[in-house]
Parts: C-alpha cells; structure tokens; sequence
DNA sequence: AATTATAGTGAACGAAGGGTCACTTGTCAA
DNA sequence: TTGACAAGTGACCCTTCGTTCACTATAATT
C-alpha cells in the first residue's frame, strides 16, 4: 500500500509535470490529484526536488529497459509493406499511449533546466530512433530490400521527419489524424525512393 | 528612454524565458538584470502576463515580417552548389543567432501552456520551413536541377532533420559542430539522391 | 520659473509556495 | 490486548512571488 502511494504520485507527477511543467506545478494541487492533502505527499517522498528525481530516474530506467539491450529490437522487416505497418504500429503507439506522450512533454519541458532530462531528450528525440532505424535499415540492405546506402543517413533520414510530426502531435494533438496521414505518405515516398521493387 | 526602457525589458524577458520558462521567472529578477529594481518594471507593464504577452507579439510580428510574405523569400538558388550554401547560411544564422535560439527555446518551453505559442512553434519548427522550401524546390525544379517530385513531401524531407539538428544544437550547444557537419553530410545524402547531374 | 509628466525607488502587502510537526487512524506482529 | 509502525491530516512556519503605493529625482512643457 506504500509502494502503492508512492507509485501514485509518480504517476501523477508525470501528468501534471507534462501540463505545467516542473516550476509551474505546486504540491498542494498534486497532492490533491491523489486525494491526498500535500503534506501526505512528504511521507512518501521528501521533497519536490526528489519527487522530480525519482520520476526521471524512472523515465531513464522505463527507457534503458525498453530500448537500451539489442534484445528489444524490432525483428528486421521482411518486405517493405511488413516494414512500413512496422513503423505506422510504432508511431501508433507513441502517439497515443498516454504515458508515453506524457514523457515527451515533460523531456521537452524541462530539457533546458535539468541535464538528466536533457541527455535523455536528445535520445527520445534524436538519437535513439536514429540507432534503432540503423540496424533495421542494414539488416533490410543485406537482404535486399532497400539500396544499399549508408544505414546511419538513411536511418537519419527516416527518423526526423516522422519525430517532427511525433512533436507536432504533442503540440496540437487535433492534427493527428492529418499527421498520420502525412506519415504514410512520406513511408511511400521514402520508399519509392529507396525501396527495391 | 521609456521606449528604450520597455524594449531592454523585452530583451531582458526573452532572455530570462528562454532559459528558465515563464514560471520559473521572477520579476525581481528580471529587473535585476536590468539594473532595476522590481517596482520599476510596473511602470513600463502591468503585469507579469502582459510582459508575456508583448514579447509574443513580438515574437509574431516579426516572424511575419521576416518570413510572412513572398517577397522575403530566398530567391530560388541556380546551382546545387548554390542550394546547399544557401541552406548551410540559413542554418548558421538561425543556430548562432542570439535572438533567434532564445525565441526558439522559448516556443518550445511555452507551446503547451499558450495558445498563440502553440501556433507560433509549429511555425517555426514545421510549416514555416517546408512551405518556404516547397517553393524554392518547385522553382529548381522548373530549372531542372533536381529531379520532378512533390516538391511539398520534398520540402518536408528536407527540413525536419534539419530541423532536429537545430533542436539539437538548442539542447547541447556543444554538439553545434557535429551537427553541422552532419547538416552538410545531410545535403550531399540529399542531393545525390535528388539532384539533377 | 513654475508645473507637470515620466522613470525609478524602497517599503509594504497579501497570496501562494515548499516544507515541518504534533497528532490521529488503521494494520499487523508479538 | 497491546505496542509499534506506516499512512494520512490539519494547523502552522518561512520564504518567495506578483503587485501596489507613497515618494523622489529628472527631464520636458508652459
């Protein structure tokens, strides 16, 4: 029931941390979220600063766990529709898994203040699609789906424009029936441009 | 010396904004940098809020008059040579650029909490920067140097990981020169798979 | 020269924030 | 049954914040 409570208020930390952002939130309201009067909170954690801690450390922890180990790779496509439904079942689920959009906002928020946040933004954002999309790219060259090219620029290549409508969804989450669709779109012309036939 | 006054307070306030959001600001604060004292603020803006606003305003007009209308357009560039460097000035300006970084952090702190913030980000991180290369890839391709395509999904593909690059730059400025270079890396990968030999 | 606006000061105020503490309640072990 | 402990409450404390106001100094206007 303690782990319970404590588990609670990183939940709710998350949500409302994602709304205002670090400074903008205040305990009392936090606390009332939960049910709780703000000074239940300090049972729990023993200050804001900590709450904020142990919040990132499981952001970083949720990450490392989900995408950090070769093992959780998606298996390499075995045709360009099987890669692009791979990408739009991805893209689905970043978009609209609460928890996750949750962490995007709070990563985007605070990114500039903390440097924990920071490190892990520019792999949420950047980076980590990037890798990911490399191994995929090479294992579909080897079998001859898509030209032979340098994995990492394609990945690159790949990766950014959909992250920019991943963003542009957290922003102005009405766009994104529009955002899917433009995220089809650019599959089948990265496709045409790259896909073997 | 009143016009003057309330404009180095707008500075002041893009300034603080951009590096520790909206709520983290205080006006003590903000006077302080001016070499003012709280109370003085008050006599050039009403209020916190109003501060926010006049800065948004501005941040709106002048985005409007750099970028709104046509004819502040880059002309369209008559060689590839002449594109890539075109491209390679812009992404200069706009990641050394004092103001411009700030105003960009500051969309990018504000856009879940205010509206016309929301709207001016995806401007400035989306729509903005395809539709200005939408037209200049339709007018390199009338002169034939890069192959006939959409230029709109073109513009979008060329842009956003760009644009990531930015957001990079933004986040760890120490990464400005890797980004660079992969910004120019980028342009080659792009050109050789759109430009017209 | 007298007046009046303007820019800036410093003290003060009320509200809201984070955090503490003595106390109650419920649960479980001895 | 009792004792210990964890979870939660409500009152309180101190600080910070945004804002106001009476006042001063300076520059512009009549």
């Amino acid at each position: 029931m303690a782990k319970d409570t404590k588990e609670r208020i990183l939940m709710a930390a998350l949500d409302v941390f994602s709304k205002k952002g670090y400074e903008g939130t205040n305990i009392r309201e936090l606390a009332a979220s939960l049910g709780l009067v703000k000074s239940g909170i300090y049972k729990h954690y023993e200050s804001k600063g900590a709450i904020w801690n142990a919040l990132l450390d499981r952001m970083i922890a949720y990450y490392e766990e989900r995408f950090g180990s070769a093992e959780h790779l998606p298996p390499v496509p075995d045709s360009l529709e099987d890669f692009v439904s791979m990408t739009m079942r991805m893209v689905n689920l970043t978009i609209h898994d609460e928890q996750i959009v949750k962490t995007r906002k709070v990563l985007t928020l605070e990114q500039y203040r903390d440097e924990r946040a920071r490190d892990l933004a520019t792999k949420h954002f950047l980076t980590g699609l990037t890798e990911m999309f490399t191994r995929i790219f090479s294992g579909m060259m080897d079998q001859g789906l898509i030209r032979r090219d340098d994995p990492a620029m394609l990945a690159f290549a790949y990766t950014t424009p959909i992250s920019a409508l991943i963003h542009l969804c957290d922003r102005e989450p009405e766009k994104t029936e529009d955002a899917i669709r433009k995220i089809e779109a650019f599959n089948r012309h990265f496709i045409a441009a790259y896909g073997v036939k």
